[in-house]
DNA sequence: CACGAAACTGACCGATCGGCCAGAATCTGA
DNA sequence: TCAGATTCTGGCCGATCGGTCAGTTTCGTG
């Protein structure tokens, strides 16, 4: 694997687990092996690095999104299941958008990301419904990454088979995101 | 107020909004409009300001868990009522917990956090049940966690009256949690 | 008023941070 | 073989971090 693609991942391993603020270039630099100065050779800043990271997880989310605002129209619990095999395939990236989204803001790439988890709720129409379906929403997205993040940390995760993960996800997320099978647009 | 108080209430909503790390003594002195100096003559040292604000919540979380666990024998559903008056009376240190949780386990306070965490797991029964059930309790605890933090951030909460709060949450959860009306013990 | 305790401050410390740069090492194709 | 591009490095920079300390101000009380 080449070096540069060495480094995002050993960013991504430690941004998630220690934090974008905790984790410094040296220490990434250390665990690839190489200087730090070699890490922003390939990356020019450390925010660029970030954003290199979170960026494809964005572009998929906003790919997803757009298919169903303008024309797709795909049922509410078709998207549901997209949504959830989208998370599932950056489950890596999903804990650092979810966890450290607030603190780093000011960063454009956290930005764009909390832009994009505003529109997923107002696809849901929750900004303008009552306040359990409004909780219900908070609760079925904030749950499911907390999950993909913090559950082994619970020793609730093990080593369960992704398969598993995503059939019982979907029906958590069904039963709290479907009330009736309401079309998203 | 006294200043240690006012402190202490300026740290808390910093160190939520926008992370412990990234939150500088001397943003909290500032913010105070004393010096930083003064922060470290009322607080020793920042990880003791961290656990001095965490550690109420701790403690009440504790020993709920305590009653529950010799004699009391709750039922489940009237666990999750009591879980969620804590959650909500100590509804500013939650996302801190739940979200930088991770990042700090080597500072002591968070690491009791995580530890409190687990044991309210392991009062679910859910470590050792099927995977729909982990799921489950990771769900409903991370969600319950995200929508008091980042909800807001999302344009979904507004000024919502905390007793209509209370009772959605309370609705949710039960749903999530309470499959049968099973004690916990 | 006086005096000891409590509260507070500015200056300073060593460490570490992200980032920069001149130059060395390595690689590539003619 | 050799020149040019790519990759990599050690050393340095200014800034900021948490924390210490000597000394000053403020306060409560006899």
């Amino acid at each position: 694997m080449p070096l540069h693609d060495d480094l995002r991942a050993i960013a991504l391993a430690e941004f998630a687990a220690s934090g974008y603020a905790a984790t410094s270039l040296q220490r990434i630099a250390d665990l690839a092996g190489t200087s730090k100065a070699s890490v922003l050779y390939h990356f020019a800043s450390k925010e660029l690095l970030l954003a290199d990271i979170v960026s494809p997880a964005l572009d998929d989310m906003q790919r997803l999104i757009a298919t169903i605002e303008h024309g797709g129209g795909l049922r509410r619990a078709e998207f549901v299941e997209q949504f959830v095999d989208l998370l599932l395939l950056h489950r890596e990236v999903v804990p650092l958008v979810i966890n450290q989204g607030a603190t780093l803001d000011d960063v454009p790439v956290m930005h764009r990301a909390t832009e994009i988890m505003r529109r997923v709720a107002e696809l849901f129409r929750l900004a303008s419904g009552s306040t359990i379906e409004k909780l219900r929403f908070g609760v079925a997205f904030g749950g499911v990454a907390y999950t993909l993040a913090a559950a082994e940390r619970l020793g609730l995760s093990g080593e369960i088979p992704i398969d598993e993960v995503r059939s019982a996800l979907l029906l958590i997320l069904h039963d709290l995101l479907v009330p009736a099978d309401t079309p998203t647009r």
